[in-house]
DNA sequence: TTGTACGCGTTATCAC
DNA sequence: GTGATAACGCGTACAA
C-alpha cells in the first residue's frame, strides 16, 4: 500500500530531530540518550510509524521473502508441506511466495526466473514431473542463491535436501499386499527420472524379490505428467487391466496416481479389495471415507515443510558459506485400511449362485445373511 | 538474492554511458538514438540483466504483490480460489502472498498487519470463522488499501465482493432432500454471523417452507470454529442423532463440515443414504469416490478466484478513487450422487431376517440376490 | 549525544 | 540525443 505511510522524515520534523537520530533512537541505540529514545518511540507509536521494509530490503539487499516452487497446491500433500514452511517462515518474519509449476518444466523455469527476479532470498522446491535437466536451478544456485530440495530432489546440486524413506516406504507397503494374499501386484509411478519414483520403484522392486516374486516391467507404468490430466491414469489403469493375466492389486506412487487409479476401477465396476487391492502414497484427509477406505502410506509433510524451512534459513543466515549438506530422511507411516483386504465377498456371491442353481436355497441363504451382515450392519 | 545482481549502473560504466540513458535505452524512450538502444540492449542482454523490483517498488510506492488470507489452505475450495488467484496474478505480474488465518481472529489480524507491513498493494480475503468485528480491515480499508471480499464477505465495507448464490444452493440442496424422501433435514452451520452461514440457513428454511415442512431451530447446529477441530463436529453430530425424533437428513454448508458429517456417520455406522441423508457444499475431487458417492453443491472456485483478482487489480490501477462496487454472484451447481437416494437395502436386509424367521427361503434367497447383485456386481 | 552525507537501484526532471 | 542530479526510506560511517 504506502498510501500515506509514515516514515522517519516525518518523526524527525515533527520533533525537530534529524532522521539519523530518530532510526537510531527507533533501534535502540546505545549512542542515543534515554530521554530523546523515549520521545521518539512515543511520537512514532503516535503517528503509527511502521518501517518500509522496500527500503530496508534495497539497503540491506534482503527481501525477508522466501519462494517455494510445487507442482500444486491443491494437493493435501503440498498444502501440508506449505503450512509446515509457513509456521517457520511467519515467526522468523519471513515472507513465502508460492509458485506453481503445474508439472509443466517450462513453467517452472519460468516461475523460477520470476521469483529470481523478486529478490527471493531463498528457495524451497520440489521438481517438476517434466523435469530432468538442473540447469535453470544449478545457475541461480551458483551464483549465491540458497535452495533447499524436498520431495522431488536432485543429489546433482550441493545442497539441503529434505526426503521420506520413499524405499521402506514402498517395500512396506508392497509386502503388507503380498501379506494379504496379492499375487500380481502393479505399480502406477510418476515419470521414471523423478528421485521419488526412483526411490519408490527400488523399494517396490526389492519387496517383490524378497519374497520370492518375479519382477514384471510391463506392469509398472509410467506417468510422465504425474496423473495431472487424467486420462494419463486412465490409459495406463486400461493397459493393465487388459493384459492377459490381469494385476490383482495395484501400488500408487503419489496422491493423485492413487486416488486416480480408484476412480478408474470404480468408473469400471472392478471391485476393490477384492478384484484388485489398491494402495498408495497420499496424504489427503479424506482416504479414510473413501469407497473402500484406502490403505495408504502417509508422508509427515508438516514436519516436512518445517525442515525444509529450517534448513533454508540456515542457509540464508549463515555467515559463511556451507560446506556440510544435509539430507534429512523422515519416516513414512503405513496406514492399513479396507482397499488391500479381500473380503471373499465376491467369491460368496459366486458361491450363491451356484448354490441356487444346484437347488440349494438353504445354503443359499445362509451364505447371502452372513455377507449382508457384512455389509450393512 | 540480490547476490550479484547486475545493475544499469553495470552495463553504463560497461558502455561509457550514464545510467539515465541506459534506463532510457531500457524502457525504450523516443529520446534514444536507435543505435545507442541496440547496444544496451544487446549489453543488458549479454550481462543478464534484470531490473531490481525492490528499487522499483520503493520509487513508485507500490510493491506489485497482493496478499490473500484465507482460513485454510489445506482445503480444496480455497486452493482452488488460489489457484485462480495466481493465474490472474502471475500474468499481470503480481505477486500472492498467501495468509491462513486457521480461522482465529487473533491470527487474522497478525496476518493482516504483517501484510500491510509488507506493502502489499491490495487484500483479498474471507474472512475467519470468528471475525464479527471488521474494524481492523476498515481501518486500512480508509487508509486506501483496496479490498475485494469473497466468499465470507462484509457488506459494512464499500467495496468489491465475490460470492455464489448461496441461498440457491442451499435452497437446491434442501429441496433435493425433500424430493428423496427425507422427512426431517438438519443443517451443520459454521458460525452464525458469517455471511455464507446466513444466506445459506436462508435458503435452507426457504426450501422447508416452500414444501410445508416447519423449522426446527433445534437441529441447526452451529460450529463456531468451522469445525478446524474434529470435535466439534462430531458433539454437534451426537447431539443431533441422540434427539428423540433423529433427522434423517443432514445438509453440511461447508466443505469441512460436510465431510466431517460423513466421517461422523460412519464411524457410528449409521448407514448413508439410508439411515441418514447427506448432502453439502464441498470443491473435493474425492467427493466422487467417497462411501457413499457425496451429493454435493460446488462452488466454481477457480472462476471466484479470478474474478476476485479482476476486480482488486481495477481497484489497484484506477485513477481516481472507486465509488460504483461491483457484487458479482457466481451459480453453485448441484451434483446429486448416492448419499441422497434411498436404496432401500436397510429393508431389505430385515425382510429377509423375517422371511428367515418365518421359514420362507426362497423369499429370502431372492431378496438377498437381488441386494447381492447390486452390491457387488 | 546528535547531525551530515552517502548509498542501495531506479526513473523523472532538468540541463546541455 | 545524452548526461547530471534528485528523490524514494532507511541505516550508518563519519563529523561535530
Amino acid at each position: 500500500m504506502r498510501f500515506e505511510a509514515v516514515t522517519i522524515k516525518d518523526i524527525a520534523r515533527e520533533l525537530g530531530l534529524s532522521t539519523s537520530t530518530v532510526s537510531r533512537a527507533l533501534r535502540d541505540s546505545y549512542e542515543i540518550s534515554s530521554d530523546t529514545k523515549k520521545i521518539v518511540l512515543e511520537c512514532a507509536d503516535r503517528l503509527h510509524y511502521t518501517p518500509n521494509p522496500i527500503a530496508l530490503s534495497l539497503k540491506e539487499k534482503r527481501s525477508r521473502s522466501i519462494g517455494v516452487i510445487v507442482c500444486e497446491i491443491a494437493n493435501s500433500y503440498f498444502s501440508q508441506i506449505i503450512n509446515g514452511i509457513e509456521s517457520i517462515a511467519y515467526n522468523k518474519g519471513y515472507n513465502v511466495i508460492i509458485s506453481q509449476s503445474h508439472e509443466s518444466f517450462e513453467r517452472e523455469v519460468k516461475d523460477l526466473n520470476y521469483l529470481a527476479s523478486r529478490s527471493i532470498d531463498g528457495l524451497i522446491i520440489s521438481v517438476s514431473s517434466e523435469t530432468e535437466n538442473m540447469e535453470h536451478l544449478k545457475k541461480l544456485h551458483d551464483r549465491g542463491l540458497p535452495i533447499v530440495f524436498f520431495d522431488r530432489v536432485s543429489e546433482e546440486m550441493k545442497t539441503h535436501l529434505v526426503i521420506v524413506d520413499n524405499f521402506k516406504g514402498a517395500y512396506e507397503a508392497t509386502a503388507h499386499l503380498i501379506q494379504n494374499g496379492y499375487k500380481k501386484i502393479a505399480c502406477l509411478a510418476n515419470s521414471s527420472h523423478l528421485s521419488i519414483a526412483k526411490e519408490r520403484i527400488g523399494g517396490y522392486k526389492q519387496a517383490l524379490i524378497d519374497n520370492g516374486f518375479s519382477i514384471d516391467e510391463t506392469i509398472i507404468k509410467y506417468n510422465n505428467h504425474g496423473g495431472i490430466e487424467r486420462h494419463e491414469i486412465e490409459k495406463n489403469m486400461e493397459e493393465l487391466i487388459s493384459l492377459g493375466e490381469r494385476p490383482d492389486a495395484v501400488l500408487g506412487l503419489s496422491d493423485k496416481l492413487t486416488t486416480g487409479a480408484l476412480r478408474f476401477l470404480q468408473h469400471k465396476g472392478i471391485n476393490v479389495p477384492n478384484e484388485m487391492g489398491l494402495i498408495g502414497f497420499s496424504n489427503s484427509d479424506l482416504t479414510e471415507l473413501l469407497n473402500p477406505s484406502l490403505s495408504i502410506i502417509r508422508q509427515p509433510a508438516l514436519q516436512m515443510g518445517k525442515t525444509a524451512m529450517e534448513l533454508l534459513l540456515q542457509l540464508i543466515e549463515s555467515k559463511r558459506p556451507t560446506t556440510q549438506f544435509a539430507k534429512k530422511v523422515l519416516h513414512t507411516e503405513l496406514i492399513v485400511r479396507n482397499s488391500t483386504k479381500r473380503t471373499g465377498s465376491l467369491n460368496h456371491v459366486k458361491s450363491i449362485t451356484a448354490a441356487v442353481n444346484i437347488g440349494c436355497l438353504q445354503l443359499a441363504h445362509l451364505l447371502s445373511a452372513e455377507i449382508l451382515k457384512a455389509v450393512f450392519l
